[in-house]
DNA sequence: CGAGTTTGACCCGCGC
DNA sequence: GCGCGGGTCAAACTCG
């Protein structure tokens, strides 16, 4: 344990698929001859190969989703991210005021996508938003082909948790083993000032991991990276000894991708990524300053 | 009329 | 073995 990691919090959740609640339970009826494609993160999962699933995890600020509404408990629209989603359920969560709505990926038939949305029970500002596909199937890749037809709410502003299976983390912990950079910081910089040079091997390996998911290889993380070790969230339920958090600055470059993001755009910043694979490359990194 | 949403029921894995 | 909790189904409903 590297106790200069505890205690931080993050906006988003972290978790494998493996031990996340869709395979915990349900969701793999017999009684449905329907529906493999419906399946992919459910128990039956146990049978594909583990590394199959992926999940991603984008927690959005519900004052910056444009057109979310609660009426009662329910969501008339979830955040939209450029896909289009139908909505197959709603369950209330034990421990959580807020229900979970589960969507499927309608832009595509068969498309094996899903989401769950669900308000952070620790922030009530929060929306979280967990993105399940399979590993072999591309996600949307292009945001054109799969435009949503709900409410814009594309000036959501999105924080980004990728997760891999076991197996594969294992497998990429060796290769990342082999380029982990020395990094230190006496200086104790804030992360602002810190060079992202320090972070250039991280970044490759994020992006290896970001191409799996379409639009996030539109961040040139080797030359805009910062990482956070402070709290960017009040989202405190989700610290572990293996997060933290990397900030993608925009260039002006960068800004047409982003032209939708309203608030977003204005505050310079698009995405925050933790990553488990980027906190362990870091082990050595000592504590960085942290920023507001 | 088609597409999307709501909602109660059903199923299954897990913990006790 | 049983109850709980989470995920999904599918009929009914709503909306454009």
């Amino acid at each position: 344990m590297d106790s200069r990691f505890n205690n931080r919090q993050f906006v988003g959740e972290f978790e494998d698929s493996e031990n996340s609640p869709e395979n915990s339970g349900g969701g793999d009826s017999p009684r449905s001859a329907v529906s493999a494609d419906t399946k992919i993160a459910s128990t039956s999962s146990s049978k594909r190969s583990r590394r199959a699933i992926q999940k991603k995890v984008v927690s959005v600020p519900i004052k910056d989703v444009e057109g979310f509404r609660l009426k009662g408990d329910h969501m008339s629209a979830p955040p939209s991210d450029s896909w289009a989603w139908r909505k197959y359920g709603q369950k209330p969560i034990k421990g959580s005021p807020y229900p979970r709505g589960y969507y499927r990926c309608s832009s595509s038939k068969g498309c094996p996508a899903r989401k769950q949305v669900e308000r952070s029970r620790v922030d009530s500002n929060m929306l979280m938003v967990t993105y399940y596909c399979e590993h072999n199937h591309p996600w949307p890749a292009s945001k054109n082909n799969h435009r949503t037809t709900t409410t814009s709410a594309a000036t959501a502003t999105p924080t980004v948790t990728t997760s891999v299976s076991e197996e594969e983390e294992e497998e990429e912990e060796e290769e990342l083993e082999e380029k982990k950079p020395i990094i230190n910081n006496p200086s104790n910089k804030t992360p602002e000032l810190i060079p992202d040079y320090r972070f250039t091997n991280l970044s490759e390996g994020i992006l290896n991991q970001a191409s799996e998911f379409g639009w996030l290889t539109d961040f040139d993380c080797t030359t805009n990276c910062t990482i956070l070790e402070s709290p960017i969230s009040t989202e405190d339920r989700i610290t572990t000894d293996n997060e933290m958090a990397m900030i993608f600055t925009m260039r002006e470059e960068d800004e047409p991708l982003f032209a939708d993001l309203g608030e977003l755009r204005s505050a310079r910043w698009c995405s925050a990524v933790r990553w488990r694979k980027v906190r362990r490359a870091t082990a050595r990194r000592p504590s960085l300053a942290t920023t507001g």
